[in-house]
DNA sequence: CTGAAAGCGCTTACAG
DNA sequence: CTGAAAGCGCTTACAG
């Protein structure tokens, strides 16, 4: 069943039926009606790939998703589906893996479904820098800064990664912890950030930094503890890294989920013996025992500003490109001993 | 770029190139050496719009996962990756709503991007007795049961759920629980299974069944737990099923993160008050404190063997279909209170 | 082993 | 408002 049997069964020409199917203005309402009954009657669908293959510029917004176990782009994924839907706009997601080049994935979009554009969550800066030139379309990237990046046609919302870590450190300063550790993700850009702002907040306290207490891990240590099991860094952390320290600030919630399981396998209690900090409040945060302290981000906020400038800039191609942050919640849990 | 460049800039004719890029064997060493030196140079990638709307029948495998949010499946489409890279096959994941409508999906996918073969991670079996009459290719759905449905291209792995429960209530009983209330899911195929083998063993220990203790809920009610934190469904549990029931049989993990908290909220303790039973086993029911008794699916094995029934029916695409039941194992947990 | 040509199912100027 | 025709970028008989 294609375009040409449509055309057939109703009597007009495929151009007809094409204009009929994509919502052309010009069409004769009978016309319309006598071509769509043929086309519901047949339960017809035209082929998205000849569809894609002629068309030289599409409407719908592309979603691209780095990471399908991330349950803070799962929760902006929904928020975002919703306003698309409020706006009667198409969308389609896209799920990369974590370590694919999203990037590279883009260009190929563009050349094949030819989206009016597209939102990112997360990604890898590296991979803008040495690629992002070759997209034109208007672009935004959620949860990650870019706009040191320079590029008029990709903007920005994010959250304050710095202020926000430095305030959940003076969150547990002001329960009376003096001893922090810390554990961060070392390959991407919000990891060093965190770690800045709590560094940050240690000295504004004037306690003492003791670095060798911070840990770092990369994607692929991520990688073995999600898929293996394999939980290295962790124990790593906990011999040679926590010593006395009396509270960890963690990267985010998943890997704080994990600390407290190990700590707890070690028999730590937590928060009497070990406070844990996460960062990104994602929904099963709360479901942990002891609920967890957070950062949580304004996915709401987030997943709206995002929304609103990519349409803006889809409406006015030659609009500035915006960089905005917005705030967040520290959420004090239950995972924090107050030492006073 | 197309290929019509790379012809050009390597000297022969599109129908040579289009063979070195597809691995076709009739090839010319030194040819194909020469227009791979200008694909990778170039940095050509084919358009899959125009190479799905020419070829007859592709060679990937496409994975069809219902649920984006469904941490079984994560873990599932994982494994069933690993395999295929280790058989060295092409696939591709494609990630659906909870509600979408897979058949109807899979139909498009079969007239447009032409698979060998599709792994089903879930369905509704109403959606496959409708319209799976349509798909042609090699099938196999995991997790849920095929074998009645009758279609001689859709094979299945399952766990025996109704069994499973009912091992579930057995270890409540071997703990001294003799009054049970249950929380399961309406509307897809799982939850009537677990239900009457909860049931079963309930019978089976001479014991009494209280009805009204087990409580429903289908996808709508979980959509309204999961994004908007609307409860209702487990409040109405706390309140009007739950009763003095010392174990709850939840019809999987999920649900039992949700009841557990709702539980805390309302100052019963866990497993001290209530015990708690999950279903799924999924990699973080480890990490809730305490942690949860639960059916722990053999997901190596599902992926497994799926995967072995997919690839055999490829290669024999008259084979017959096969059912498979794999074995799961009891996780006891911290969940369930030892009331002896 | 290789190339010229037909054609996959659409969209879109172009002409009427 | 409508239709005939060109063409998107590939693959695949067909002929050599």
């Amino acid at each position: 069943m294609t375009i040409k049997d449509i055309a057939r069964l109703s009597g007009c020409g495929v151009a007809t039926v094409s204009r009929v199917l994509n919502n052309h203005p010009d069409v004769s309402r009978e016309t319309r009606r006598r071509v769509m009954a043929v086309v519901d009657e047949q339960g017809f669908q035209p082929n998205t790939n000849a569809k894609h293959l002629k068309q030289q510029a599409g409407s719908s917004i592309a979603i691209i998703v780095k990471g399908t176990q991330n349950m803070l782009f799962a929760d902006l994924v929904e928020r975002i589906q919703a306003l698309l839907r409020e706006a009667d706009r198409d969308a389609s997601v896209y799920y990369l893996d974590e370590d694919a080049d999203e990037v590279a994935y883009a260009l190929q979009l563009c050349r094949e479904r030819k989206p009016a554009g597209i939102m990112f969550l997360g990604g890898d800066r590296k991979q803008f820098r040495s690629q992002f030139q070759g997209i034109t379309i208007p672009c935004v990237l959620l949860t990650n800064i870019a706009g040191d990046l320079g590029f008029d046609n990709l903007s920005s919302v994010t959250t304050d990664d710095r202020e926000a870590s430095r305030q959940a450190v003076r969150f547990l300063a002001s329960r009376g912890h003096r001893e922090f550790a810390g554990i961060f993700k070392s390959d991407d850009a919000q990891g060093p950030q965190r770690y800045h702002g709590a560094l940050a907040a240690v000295r504004d306290e004037g306690l003492p930094i003791r670095d060798r207490r911070f840990a770092w891990y990369d994607s692929e240590d991520r990688r073995r503890l999600l898929e293996e099991k394999d939980g290295r860094v962790l124990t790593d952390f906990l011999q040679n890294r926590l010593g006395d320290a009396t509270a960890v600030i963690c990267y985010n919630d998943e890997i704080a989920f994990h600390l407290v399981q190990v700590l707890l396998a070690a028999g730590r209690r937590v928060p009497e013996d070990v406070s844990v900090v996460g960062y990104d409040g994602v929904p099963i945060s709360d479901y942990l025992v002891p609920r967890l302290a957070t950062v949580r981000q304004d996915t709401q906020l987030l997943a709206q500003r995002g929304m609103e400038l990519l349409l803006r800039s889809i409406r006015r191609p030659d609009s500035s490109p915006v960089h905005d942050v917005v705030s967040f919640r520290l959420i004090p849990g239950e995972s924090v001993a107050d030492l006073i």
